[in-house]
DNA sequence: TATGAATGAGTCTTCATTCAT
DNA sequence: AATGAATGAAGACTCATTCAT
């Protein structure tokens, strides 16, 4: 990557900063192709100059800013699970806990995430980085369960099922649909499905 | 909507029908910001006038694209359950089935699938005709288990469980996921789930 | 040369002669690098949209003058010996209508031939179409002398001290310098050199 | 020019030296509008701000270069004739040599060649050096021959038929063309036209 | 109804130059 | 005397949309 610099001083460490923060946010707010670099850096409060010293281009921001916040949607999942010692009688409680905070980061990047999923469709370096995260999540929750056969592809149904949980609750407004509902059975399917899991 | 206007004569008829079917094609082949309307124009033998009077913009000829063809493209589990007399017998034929045809179906129709997720991310009218054709998709399923509780919400999990296991197959392309198992493990959880509703 | 179209009706082909005719004048006048393509749109009353239509870029614009105006510069020696039957007796004469109308020609073109030369240094391209017109004019030449040995490396020095004379004559300003005897001893010097060839 | 100094300290001097001589390496290599400021100063590990307390502007820079190396760049037969006791004898093979050394420089620096054509095409003040350095070469030659009328132009179309020859040989590539004829033919002209010169 | 040429605001990006340190 | 981060005006080019015909 020519001609892109890493700031050295901390005031320039903090200006890219503030570029990938508000840049991210506006292409996540009003979409990726509805925001444009005179923008970001008007917003920034920066020139737009500093922005090709610290980003190869455009999309280099929101990669930046997928970077980010990607793992901040995954963490909630690695929090819970990680490096908890799981029994038949504390997982419901740990799963539960996972599931509440999943929800809770979601809503907070309620838009980033549609963003990115917009963008993990149509670039592959935005779905790459998905994907890794995605993957390195699973990797960690899998070493809980180390001796179990298939847990890699249970735990990224798991993983899958709360994410799909998340988003309903937070954007599809479903009217007349008992989310309460949809949280308990998703919880109950995952205990289903890992039940000849903890139990080792 | 000034100035747009319905065609009448039978050939004007086809003409809009045209740029409908052929710029939604390549809008969802190439992307949605990928393609022009005098690419869209061209490809449909009109000339890039004639569409500002069928349509009110560029982004009016996704919508119509989508609300014609998304339902087919993103709830292909419809046909397979549709009008089907489900019993405790023929359920685990007839939902594996389903997951095949929903299967196919996404991997024919794969970056049709990635722009129509791309673009209900970004755009509120194509969302909730994403939605609106989820939930037909929820309430046909739903009238051949009339009398349970909570139904609706079991069968949108359902549709979620199978279009996350067919994203999983299409595009992930995880190495070493065993996607046999996955696949017998969602109808497995599918199952499980339904398990107090086909019974009666 | 993709999305470059050529102009069919009447008025759209003045157009792309303006832009053409305009540009280069500009670009000759204030040099390729200080014109942009919203000057020459502006100069010659068009949308900058239209250059693109006509021109693969702004170099395409300069290319196209190139074409058009070196022809333009090797035209009066092509016209002075092409199909003239050369005699010892007519040779001198022909030669001075040659070189008259070739300091005539640079004088008119005077700063297009600068940007020329510049550009010609700068841009293959540009290269490519003097060399290719300066070969097609040393072949019409050579034309009038079939037999002779090595005619065509005579031609070449032929011209070039003609395009010598015309450059010191309409650019260098020399103060102190006798043009008159300049043009005399070229002239004189071609004929020695031709004097092998036109008694054949 | 305000705000421009010339360095004192000896490091100082150093700089700005460093900074005309990969500069102007730099801007004949790549093209001077294919170097950046940022690139000069990089390459020549200064600082960029620098550059613009030894230099008005990007130009000068050039400038600078141009009026220390454009004397031996483009007027390498000074070497060949000056201080010379010319005489009918030692003549031709002193002219060959001159051709010799000119077409040797002419291939070393040939991009150099090709900018500085361009750039005094381009910037007068470039222009005027070229002239005047012409012109001091010019008059280097002609006090071998002092009593001689025209000599001035008689040595200014020598060196511009060595130039062209050079030119010729180095960029042209016209294929099927015999340059050690142009040569021969060459010398022999320059030989006729000095023929009265030698005398005296 | 239909054409397709034309528009021009808007995009990303570069780089000569400045200025706080 | 020197640094190099920062500036922002300006450039080439695109494309959704309009309009004369």
């Amino acid at each position: 990557m020519p001609n892109v610099r890493e700031p050295i001083k901390e005031s320039s460490k903090e200006k890219k900063q503030k570029i990938i923060d508000i840049g991210f946010k506006l292409m996540c707010e009003k979409g990726y192709h509805n925001v444009s670099c005179v923008d970001i850096a008007a917003s920034a409060n920066v020139s737009t100059g500093i922005i090709y010293q610290y980003f190869k281009d455009k999309l280099d921001i929101f990669i930046a800013g997928t970077k980010l916040y990607s793992e901040k949607l995954m963490f909630p999942m690695l929090n819970a699970l990680e490096n908890k010692n799981i029994t038949k009688e504390n997982f419901d409680k740990i799963l539960r806990n996972m599931v509440d905070d999943a929800i809770k980061a979601h809503t907070l990047t309620k838009n980033a995430h549609k963003e990115l999923m917009s963008m993990s469709c149509l670039d592959n370096e935005v779905f790459a980085i998905f994907n890794c995260n995605e993957e390195d999540a699973t990797e960690k929750l899998v070493r809980n369960f180390p001796k179990v056969k298939n847990i890699k592809e249970k735990v990224h149904l798991l993983i899958n099922m709360v994410d799909n949980l998340c988003h309903e609750i937070v954007y599809h407004k479903h009217e007349n649909y008992d989310y309460a509902f949809m949280k308990e059975q998703t919880i109950k399917l995952i205990e289903y499905m890992m039940e000849d899991v903890y139990e080792n």
